[in-house]
DNA sequence: TAAATGATACGACGATCATCGAACTTTGTG
DNA sequence: CACAAAGTTCGATGATCGTCGTATCATTTA
């Protein structure tokens, strides 16, 4: 049961520009392209609060950039890589490319 | 003599995909992408007010995206491209690519 | 010198943003 | 059932954003 999310097609590189704007969302981003299994929202960023950390996933979902869905009390998230890279490619990795997951 | 602009090593990618985040901003860069001679401010985006344009300018400009100088009572732009790319690269490719400079 | 041209400066406006804390919900477990 | 764990929701706050109109400045030209 996964969580409402922009089609492929749909997926606004406006959108996607201003979500990979903020340096938090792009830590995310770069540590979920770096794992390989999919994690809790709550093993990301942990500098942040949990409501702030809710925001930002939900505007990366929003933007298309990533699919969550619940297991147990848990929130999964993962990169849809192959979305992003079919509409606009070449963005994530160049952006991937100077974005340290550390 | 050229206008304030941040060094090759000093261009932000928060400030870059902020800036490229905006449809005008990004049709004003595709446009001057597309045009072989640098060309005055006013000849692009003609549907804004001067004064945002203004205002996208500064913001391409303090990103980096953009170099501007004066000639006569014109002030002339282009695309910083070999900047961007030996920075970012493949970045601002990935973005004109899906970026209609009509 | 006066007019015209091209762009900037200065508020101002509503909108959106990133962040927070506190309260709440949902799910699993003793 | 009671408790804990993981996220969400709901204001709220201060900051930034895109846009505009008007006034202003710099430069060229008549």
């Amino acid at each position: 049961m996964t969580l409402e999310r922009p089609d492929r097609d749909e997926i606004d590189l406006s959108a996607v520009l201003h979500a990979l704007s903020d340096p938090q969302r792009r830590r995310i981003v770069a540590e979920l392209a770096a794992s390989e299994v999919p994690r809790p929202c709550g093993s990301f960023a942990p500098a942040i609060t949990k409501s702030t950390r809710t925001h930002h996933f939900r505007v990366l979902r929003e933007a298309g950039l990533v699919e969550q869905w619940k297991e147990g009390t848990s929130k999964m998230s993962r990169l849809r890589r192959d979305d992003i890279d079919a509409r606009y490619p070449g963005l994530l990795d160049s952006v991937l490319e100077s974005t340290p997951v550390g």
